[in-house]
Formats: C-alpha cells, sequence, structure tokens
DNA sequence: CGTGTCATTGACATTCCTCAAGGTCGGTGG
DNA sequence: CCACCGACCTTGAGGAATGTCAATGACACG
C-alpha cells in the first residue's frame, strides 16, 4: 500500500522527491521551473502521517510553515465562541493549507485531518529565501493567494441566498470535479466529511443534510451509504444546483404538465 | 471640500504624495520602509474620481493594477448567473482592491463604486519590480494577500448559520468599528449601500434587512433614516450580535420576570 | 456486548422569503 | 411650482424552507 523504503528521520518519514510524488500536474512544483522545483523541494519537509481528528496547526498559532496535502483530506475550520466553529474549506492531495496565516505571524484557522493523511510541509523562512530570488517563486504564491481568494468568494456565493439543495448539490458536484482532478471516479465519493462537517461548510443544519441526501436519492439522483456516494445523474443535479426546482418524489412532471 | 492645488493631467487628477494623503497609517504605504513608500508612491496612479454606480473594473477582465480607495466607497460583487450576483465585500478608505486578480491573469470581482470615490491605482508590472528588490514589499503584499483572506473567512462565519438579526447586529459593529477606524463618529453613520447591497453582503432578502432595521429602532437599539443611522446602544448590538435573544419590542422584560 | 459516535427520521416551531401594495425622496420637465 | 417618474424603502400577509428537539438506528471499537 504504502512505499517501501523508508528511511526514519526523527519526526519524519523518508523523503520522496517532488519530481517522483505521483501528484502530477496538480500539485504545487509542478508549476516551477524545473531548478526552483528542485529548490522547493530542498526546503519541503515531508512530516509524518498525521491521523484521522488531529490538528496540524491552530488558529492562532504561530505559522511558521505553509503545507501542501499529499493524500487524505483535511478541513479548515474557524473557532467561533463556545465551541461553536465554521468550517472553510476541505483540502485535497494537491491543495495548500495555510496560507491565510503567512502574512500575519499568526494562523488564520485550524487544519484538522479528517482521515489519515500526509503531509508536505514548506517552511515560509525558506520559502522567502527562495522568493528573494526567483521571480517565479514569487508567481506562484500570488496564484496561489489568487486562486485562494477566489475560492473563498465561492464559497461566500455558495452560502449566500441559495436553496439548501441548490447548496448541496453544488457541493456534490464539487466533490467530483475534485475527484476527476484526482483520476478518481468522479462518480463514486467517498466522504471523508461528516454530515455536520458539510452542514457547517454550507450554513446549515446538518439534519438538513441528512434528509436532503436521502431526498435526492428517493429522486433517483444519487445512491448513499453512510460515507458513500454514487452520483446516478450528474445532468439532474446540475440542474438542481443551477435552481431547477427538483420534482417531488412523486415524479408528478415526468412528461410534462398532466391534464387537469 | 477638496484639495485647491490640482494639475490636471491627461486623465488623471493631480498627484499628491502619499505622505501628505491624509489617510494616515490606514493607507498601505505607511507600513513601508521610507524608501519604499517612496518607491510604490512613484508608481502609484491616482485617477479621476469615479462616480457613484461607475465600475472600476470587472470580473474576467485583465488584471493590470490594484487600487485603493482614498475616499468613498467601493464594494466588490461576484456576477453570478441571470444578472444576479453576491456582493463580497465593502471597501472603505485605505483599504485595497483588485488583489484576487493579481495572480492570475484576470479580476475575480467586480468593483463598483457606491459613491464617488478617489482612488489610487498601482500598476501590478511596476509592483513586481519593486518586489523583485525590496523585501518589505514582498512582505507587505504578503500581508495584504493573508489580510484579505482572513476577512473572507469572518464573511463565510457572517454567513453560515446565523440568524439574521445576528448577522445585520454584527454588520453594523463592523461598519462602527470601521468608522472609528477612520477617524469619524463610531455611532453616526452614513451607509452608502443600498438595503438591497446589504441583504446580498449578508446572504439575506433586502426585506428581511429593512425590516430589522425598523425592529432594532423599534427596541432602541438604533436610530434609522434612510441611510443615516444612529448606533444608541452599542452593547446591545454587540449582545444581539453574540446571539443574545433580543427582547421583544413590548420589553417584556425590562425589569426583570413579571408577575404572572 | 456494551459504549460512543454518527446518521436518520419525525413532529413541530420559527425564521425568513416571496409576493404585493404603498410610501418617500429627489430629480426632471412642463 | 407642480406633476410625474424612477429608485429605493417600508410594511403586510401568507407560506415555504429550514432549524430545533427528541427518539431511534447503525456501525465501529474496544
Amino acid at each position: 500500500m504504502s512505499p517501501v523504503r523508508l528511511f526514519p528521520e526523527a519526526g519524519q518519514l523518508a523523503r520522496h522527491s517532488c519530481s517522483n510524488c505521483g501528484l502530477g500536474e496538480g500539485c504545487i512544483p509542478r508549476r516551477l521551473e524545473p531548478e526552483e522545483a528542485d529548490l522547493l523541494d530542498a526546503i519541503r519537509v515531508e512530516r509524518r502521517p498525521i491521523e484521522r481528528g488531529a490538528t496540524l496547526f491552530h488558529a492562532g498559532s504561530p505559522c511558521r510553515s505553509v503545507y501542501v496535502v499529499r493524500s487524505g483530506c483535511v478541513m479548515c475550520v474557524l473557532p467561533l465562541a463556545e465551541g461553536d466553529s465554521q468550517v472553510l474549506a476541505f483540502r485535497f492531495p494537491g491543495d495548500i493549507l495555510g496560507l491565510s496565516g503567512v502574512g500575519g505571524a499568526k494562523h488564520g484557522c485550524t487544519a484538522v485531518a479528517l482521515e489519515r493523511s500526509r503531509i508536505c510541509e514548506v517552511p515560509i523562512a525558506a520559502l522567502h529565501e527562495l522568493a528573494a530570488n526567483a521571480p517565479s517563486v514569487r508567481n506562484l504564491l500570488e496564484r496561489l493567494f489568487s486562486n485562494s481568494l477566489q475560492s473563498g468568494h465561492q464559497h461566500v456565493a455558495l452560502m449566500g441566498k441559495r436553496l439548501a439543495r441548490e447548496r448541496l448539490a453544488t457541493f456534490l458536484l464539487m466533490l467530483s470535479d475534485n475527484a476527476r482532478r484526482l483520476q478518481q471516479d468522479p462518480e463514486r465519493l467517498r466522504l471523508s466529511m461528516s454530515r455536520s462537517d458539510i452542514a457547517s461548510y454550507l450554513g446549515l443544519a446538518l439534519e438538513t443534510v441528512s434528509r436532503l441526501l436521502t431526498r435526492m436519492q428517493d429522486q433517483g439522483l444519487i445512491e448513499v451509504d453512510r460515507r458513500s456516494l454514487r452520483l446516478l445523474d450528474l445532468a439532474g443535479l446540475r440542474a438542481l444546483a443551477e435552481g431547477e426546482p427538483g420534482q417531488g418524489a412523486d415524479e408528478q412532471r415526468r412528461h410534462g404538465p398532466a391534464f387537469s
């Protein structure tokens, strides 16, 4: 399952070079000039895998590195008053973590692994040295930042005044696109997050998410069993996401308006 | 009202140097080393004021500059399908605009002036040259990016599963804090945005915003007349924002539980 | 085989949206 | 000066969508 040749060091697993990581174009160094990718590779630290439920960093703690998800899934949450929290994002292999802390001295959110995950750590100090001399590293950083800003925009748009079923359908389609990007089956999803995580991400109650999933199943759009999902009707899901009413389980409208 | 000594050039108003801009510490060059601030000042262009309703840049259009609000108020919106749009942010003097487009080649949102506004334009190409040699410019950029990311987080948290009255109270307090930062009276606000803009920003219907404003007025928390606001009870607003139920207009609980 | 976590489902209450009808203000032109 | 218009705001009525509370179920783990 996992690579065989390990050279365990204190607190780290063996180094794999970025060039044989397997993440392909999804990951960050691939978007740099080869020499610069090697530099980034050199400052990169591969950490021991973190377990499901473990925290990679806490909001407010000193921010000395950014991270790239190599395998698994990590979510970013913003702690709120009274043990409450808001899920900000789910990060998959190739995604970057911790950008919101780079400019200030502190992390802007908390990163929690949703399953056993491997993570590459990039110390910011070293990254700054790199950026001092390599224009394309600066350029990369900019792109990462603005991508991050734009996905924030999408998240806001998702939460802003849309029906629960539209949000959930959009969310499932996002997961599907993501699976495609990772060269997995875009119609078979294995959710790494709980209903409650999804609900928080979408600004809904977890019961609403649960109910909608079973309703979508009744409508033949998906098949759901615990955390395994099959998307049976991508077009139907897209229609739902766009705000199409979504026919009732009784299917009155199957063949156009019925005679009264 | 406005400065007297103007040196109109083609398409531009007179240049004021950053050092006598009047924005004080709120603005960006103030956070740089003096020499670097001068450099930034040199590449900065002050544009002719844009009128209420005018668009500074469009989502999807080529992104060649970032902007700083010098006076007035500008909102960032994300255009959605069918003429719909999501308000992402309101930007006030000292705030930066257009960061989400810097990494990619295109603007990530549309910027619309809510009132006659003066804007400083910073061409990105020149900014890149500056960043190549000045570490503190790179540092500044990072801080701007991560601030922007973190305010995005706050926006998501605001929209995520909170009651309408909590959102609106939080919003008013944000405006108040902002007024304080701009050395204006934090208890007297002049809204530059419409009810519908506020509603979009908060993920509500405009009628809900309107109703809540009058309800808050009935409860003695604020005084509202069209777009002029007085915050009469900041503590009460904070309580509302934190989720305190907020007593009914009939004020049953004014002196503790009544006798039954 | 208990125990805890997570998910489902139902009943009910509430919030908030939609639709619709004025109302106010500022500007424009007769 | 007044009438009219358009943009924006307020208010009401009614209902749909969603949250809350509570009970139950399924599975994983020890």
